[in-house]
DNA sequence: GCCGTTTTCGGCCCGACTGTTTTCAGTCG
């Protein structure tokens, strides 16, 4: 995301945060904290949009628009420095223990001065806080607990989609083949993940009793939901009985505004929609769902696929039926970003085109680096030359052909690492910014947009650069680069590593509306790498891209058309 | 603070679990 954009959504959040320690009306609040959300998913830099398409954004009035615009001029806004003033500055870092809310730091502020994390387990620990109404010796135990897990996991990292696998392949060996799916954010095709949340038909009896010898520690435990660490992540478990399955995952699945969105317009219909069915407030009657589709069948609404259900218009959509078809995993050809062992990949050419065919691909498009990046072993003109002749043989052997392309660095000054000379004799060309990441704005954005002007580069690779909790995307105007992309038929990389996701969903979706291409490629480096595909396609569909709008799904003669 | 083919004022999603209670408040998702 904008890294401006970033700031202000920060400080939207943390307005949120204030007013509700201070105790002010509950709606205040959440009006602050989803025009956070909204800041937040935004592709376009704030500060280029006008006061009149902000407030046209639906969860945005004047008054938060207004705001907005004083933090693009000024960096803050004033109502912010003056409720920051009324609270000590440590109170919203203890929000984030868990089982803190507002009224508890509002109360040990109060009551006990506590103002920082330090000063509430300096509490805890001398029984201060159990001679407090409505406290006791659990509640003090809870907090030292949670100021101990605060210190130990971060508990606000998020997981890459592949960590997530990993957390779900523990809780897997608990649970029953065919009793489950893994709905919350890790169903919807997130880039991360948060937590796993699960829905289950087995009996909490049963399963509760096995959840706990994989858990790290359980957080609660009941008949009808139960929630534990695993693996350091926070991982809660649904139960339900088969006839309101549909309900129930559909309540799990939807991101929170998504949630709240469908159960008003359910209300708008004189029904209350929860995860247990739908009530007819009216008649009394309740409808239960086994399955999601028929509820979507009983809102008049289209089925809305898991990726979009984020209230980022997909609902609208749904109720008018315009949801775009989207693209699928069956549509991919093959994969547009693999490295062989020529330079940093860990498979031959040959073990590269048996993976393919183990996909089903018709096509890999192996991508080493060029040479002027040292620490990969970049190839040079001749040893491209050498490579093209190996391709040539290993081609004749496999189904799935190897198309002979490059990961050409974009240099600090947005010439290519190779010359055109070189560019111009191979199948689909990668550019790819690896070095001088510190570049402002406008020079990085320049020194892409050159790229993309650059009549032999076809794709951009993995094009914000960021490492997911490793390293930020560098600054970079992505509208520029979207709008320029879209202009030179140059396609933008969804990059499917899970380390990369690359770009993001709110990227995709802009380079849609534009009518740019999208190019996913995994970045594999070794055998099981090709499978990322899937986390790419998921986030490509999060994006709004149908089939049209990605060229994995071009047969390999569409795709050379389309490159040359 | 936002929003409006019932409303420019009066609403704003809904439920599970825990701890401290004896009917509920707070937190969480």
């Amino acid at each position: 995301m904008d890294v401006a954009n970033r700031r202000i959504s920060d400080q939207l959040h943390l307005m949120g945060q204030i007013l509700e320690i201070l105790d002010e009306n509950p709606f205040k609040v959440r009006a602050y904290t989803r025009a956070a959300e909204l800041i937040g998913r935004l592709a376009t830099p704030v500060a280029d949009i006008s006061l009149e398409e902000l407030e046209s954004i639906e969860g945005i009035g004047t008054a938060i628009a207004q705001k907005v615009r004083e933090m693009v001029e000024d960096g803050t806004f004033r109502e912010l420095e003056e409720v920051k003033g009324r609270v000590p500055p440590g109170l919203v870092e203890m929000l984030a223990l868990e089982g803190v809310g507002p009224k508890t730091v509002r109360v040990l502020w109060k009551k006990l001065h506590v103002e920082t994390i330090e000063d509430l387990e300096k509490a805890a620990r001398g029984h201060r806080i159990r001679a407090l109404k409505g406290f006791g010796e659990k509640k003090e135990q809870g907090f030292l607990k949670a100021i101990a897990n605060a210190r130990r996991r971060q508990s606000d990292m998020r997981m890459t989609r592949q960590e997530a696998d990993m957390v779900i392949g523990e809780v897997r060996q608990a649970m029953s083949e065919g009793t489950y799916e893994v709905a919350g954010s890790y169903r919807r095709g997130r880039s991360t993940i948060g937590d796993i949340d699960i829905v289950t038909v087995e009996s909490p009896s049963h399963l509760n009793r096995r959840l706990r010898s994989i858990a790290d520690e359980m957080i609660d435990e009941g008949e009808r939901k139960s929630s534990f660490w695993c693996r350091g992540s926070r991982v809660d478990v649904r139960y339900t009985p088969s006839s309101t399955y549909g309900s129930m995952l559909l309540y799990l699945t939807g991101a929170k505004a998504f949630n709240i969105r469908l159960r008003e317009i359910a209300l708008g219909k004189g029904w209350r929609l929860n995860e247990y069915g739908i009530r007819d407030l009216a008649r009394g009657t309740v409808h239960e769902f086994s399955r999601e589709e028929d509820i979507f069948a009983f809102l008049g609404m289209d089925i809305i696929p898991p990726e979009l259900r984020e209230d980022w218009g997909e609902i609208d959509a749904a109720l008018s039926h315009r949801l775009p078809a989207l693209i699928e995993g069956s549509h991919v050809r093959g994969d547009l970003h693999v490295h062989s062992s020529w330079s940093d990949g860990s498979m031959d050419l040959e073990a590269l085109a048996r993976a393919g065919e183990a996909c089903g691909y018709s096509y890999l498009l192996c991508t080493d680096h060029s040479s002027s990046l040292g620490v990969a072993r970049g190839l040079d003109e001749s040893a491209l030359k050498r490579q093209s002749h190996e391709i040539e043989m290993v081609n004749r052997a496999t189904s799935c052909q190897i198309l002979h392309g490059v990961e050409v660095d974009i240099l600090a000054d947005g010439t290519t690492g190779l010359p055109s000379r070189v560019l111009k004799d191979l199948d689909v060309v990668v550019g790819s910014v690896h070095s001088a990441f510190t570049q402002e704005t406008d020079l990085m954005t320049r020194r892409v947009l050159s790229a993309i002007g650059n009549e032999h580069v076809d794709i951009i690779g993995h094009p914000t650069g960021r490492l997911l909790g490793q390293r930020e995307a560098y600054a970079i105007d992505m509208q520029r680069v979207i709008e320029s992309a879209a202009e030179t038929g140059t396609a933008l990389e969804c990059n499917a590593s899970p380390y990369r996701m690359d770009i993001d969903d709110v990227h995709i979706r802009e380079a849609v509306n534009h009518g740019g291409f999208i190019s996913i490629g995994t970045d594999a480096h070794g055998p099981g790498d090709l499978a990322w595909m899937n986390y790419g396609v998921r986030l490509c569909r999060r994006g709004w891209a149908g089939p049209g709008n990605v060229i994995n799904t071009l047969n390999m003669h569409d795709l050379l058309e389309w490159a040359s």
